[in-house]
DNA sequence: TTCATAGTTTCGATTATTATAAACTATAAT
DNA sequence: ATTATAGTTTATAATAATCGAAACTATGAA
């Protein structure tokens, strides 16, 4: 049981990351080269590979070779449904904070 | 949008740690203080208090006191849900990689 | 074969996480 | 007021994550 909850943590680690959730988005629903991801997300390209191997390390996205292109995939689509709900957790508190602001103000004058 | 990324990950990285896991899974139906939670979960008071104290401080938690004990719960049930998936995306890859022993097993004699 | 393009790997420095121990605070009971 | 119990905080040391730069590999075209 506490090898599957280290092993639990590995998987939530590696969405820990903002850049690796911008990947995780941008791959949500086609593949795409990394040229092709490093033209939409700001990073340099060594960097945009690290992550992405370290993804794939830990079976969160997929690769196929075309040419001298290699296409990445996101390996199962639970993960982005996962990172989806997280998503609404954060907007959640967003709004909860929002709310508790605009009682505040309303308590101004 | 970059700091929609950023606060996600801040969500992300609060349960990518085994231990907060388990607090997690320990919690899911039921209020806990910090006594009972160690009981439970093999961890120094101290370093639970600590896991705890960030879990609240990203809104994953909520307490209440009562006398000298501090009750903790999970602050939204969709963080379970999204944990949940989590696990299932492991256990998915388990059975990846068992399936992958079991053919070579196979090929064997 | 040589070159250009696409992508990866390694190394080093910086910063972030984590756990332990010790000191601290809050509540209730005597 | 003192003490015991429940929990938190702070400082510190060890480990892990991150990024940039430079060197490397693989494929296809000239």
């Amino acid at each position: 049981m506490k090898q599957i909850y280290e092993l639990h943590a590995e998987i939530c680690k590696t969405l820990a990351n903002p850049k690796r959730i911008e990947i995780i988005n941008t791959l949500r629903d086609k593949e795409m080269s990394v040229s092709e991801l490093l033209a939409k997300i700001k990073l340099k390209k060594a960097n945009l590979s690290q992550h992405l191997s370290l993804m794939r390390a830990k079976g969160i996205v997929k690769t196929r070779r075309d040419g001298t292109s290699i296409y990445y995939r996101i390996a199962n689509p639970k993960v982005v449904k996962a990172c989806d709900i997280m998503r609404e957790v954060l907007l959640g508190q967003l709004s909860e904070s929002n709310k508790t602001i605009n009682k505040l103000e309303r308590m101004k004058p």
